[in-house]
DNA sequence: ATAAAGCCTCCAGTAATGGGAGAGTCAAGT
DNA sequence: ACTTGACTCTCCCATTACTGGAGGCTTTAT
């Protein structure tokens, strides 16, 4: 008879552990005094907790474990079993290693830049949504303005209810300083009637956005760009779409520019052949 | 403002979280209502928001997030930050694909057998330990008993003190039949004098030893030294040394040949060359 | 006989939430 | 003005596989 601490002995556990087994039901102790309730094992135990140990090397919670240990399983419960902790395995796996390329994608910006990255891309899908628009070729961006002070009375005047913050997208396929292509929208709950330039129809949704949020004015949003394409190309993306600019900021809400905020989405697809 | 409930619409993030990290000042809503209770935020925070979200991403707690996120933080403390989560992330794959290895060893064990493998190989260190010992040439294996029966009654004639089981050291390279070198030896408190063929030393210890517990009659007993030779083909090493058994087991006991219990040792070392 | 070591139970804590109870609040529609 | 339904609040419990510690017996060694 083995007293509990003779365990840690013979096989890599606590006697902690031990006790947490007998607990659970996991590995109970030939005897317990019934006046001291010490714990009395025997050497025969050991191959169990040997498997037990093993078992648990291989990543099976001690659950499983007890399933497996249990007389009656069948031989195609523990194949199954381990398939799908095998596949749980290779899961955490690529987690890993998408996790590793991610610090080292920060490590090296860190290391260039002499401070924190000022983006942080997220990749998301963009459902399809209503919305009542108007697109237009304006001289520059920072005429975008006229059009929302066009459509929102628009809106008003047709009882359209909106139901999100206004949003461009911009048709251009390269960056024009000037006669720039764009569309401003506010998404509605119910169909609108189209007037002349305003449309109503349902915007295209995509299952894979680039998408990262702009603090700051207007005219440093290009760094936003940057930040979005240097992604996509170390990512093994490509641009698959026109790029929207949402407004989360009422520009007449006296915020300063400094504070307000755009989140900036391109849409992407994995580049093929690679 | 936005309410709790916007925010899990902008990004990936569930309510219970925003408000456990408000909870440990990871991020505070700009106001609370001090009758209600209700947390308003703005989304001036959704670029601190996702930043935390893509630090946890890399696998950091949020008490690290919170520590880099701090004003004043350095942009060294950020680098060391980085690469010590580095050196974990890759210490962490190793891990996992180790155990990766060790499911499909057992998956393939239990595929081909049909049942669950009768021996667990496990790696542990074996340090020196003082015994006293009788070695001998014998005709066959099942003539141990007759130097366990000889050298036991000699320890208590010296008054040496047992401190664990019995253990034998084969120094046959290969397996025989007969005529088999072996030793049989008890661990001891502290020196003996030696007489004749019974000698007292310090037996030498290894950092490697594979082992494994063999449950049942000697006679059996090739089959845990099958599983451990394959074990060391399987996994880059080679025999460093002559093996041991440890009989854990008294065979005065009266338990029946069945339930002895028997750990199996073999000194390894990783081949070079590979 | 005494001291040291070993054993017992019970409690608290871990990381980052998720689930749910019970109660209060808000916004829209009648 | 009222009702409904969607939100929100706090508080508590549960998760995993233990570890650490307090306070109190029991065994073993000297």
């Amino acid at each position: 008879m083995l007293k509990i601490g003779d365990f840690p002995k013979l096989a890599r556990v606590s006697v902690k552990a031990l006790r947490y087994y007998d607990e659970i039901g996991l590995l109970k102790p030939v005897s317990v005094d019934q006046f001291t309730g010490y714990r009395y094992y025997s050497t025969s135990q050991l191959p169990r907790l040997t498997r037990i140990i093993a078992l648990k090397d291989m990543g099976l919670s001690l659950e499983e474990i007890a399933r497996l240990l249990e007389e009656d399983v069948s031989i195609s419960h523990i194949l199954d079993l381990l398939h799908i902790k095998q596949g749980e395995i290779k899961e955490r796996l690529e987690e890993e290693s998408l996790r590793l390329t991610r610090v080292e994608e920060w490590l090296k910006q860190v290391e260039k830049e002499g401070k924190m990255p000022d983006y942080e891309i997220v990749l998301k899908k963009a459902p399809p949504q209503k919305v009542v628009s108007v697109r237009a070729t304006l001289p520059s961006y920072g005429d975008t303005g006229t059009l929302f002070s066009k459509l929102a009375p628009y809106i008003f005047e047709v009882g359209g209810q909106m139901i999100g913050p206004p949003l461009e997208i911009i048709y251009d396929e390269e960056f024009k300083e000037k006669d720039v292509d764009v569309e401003v929208a506010f998404p509605v709950a119910a169909n609108v009637p189209a007037k002349g330039e305003f449309k109503c129809y349902d915007l295209k949704g995509y299952d894979h956005m680039a998408t990262t949020v702009h603090k700051g004015s207007y005219d440093t949003i290009s760094a936003a760009y940057n930040a979005l394409m240097r992604w996509i190309e170390v990512n093994g993306y490509q641009v698959a779409g026109p790029s929207r600019e949402i407004y989360f900021t009422d520009p007449n809400a006296g915020v300063p520019p400094s504070e307000y905020v755009t989140e900036v989405q391109v849409p992407v697809e994995k580049v093929k052949g690679k």
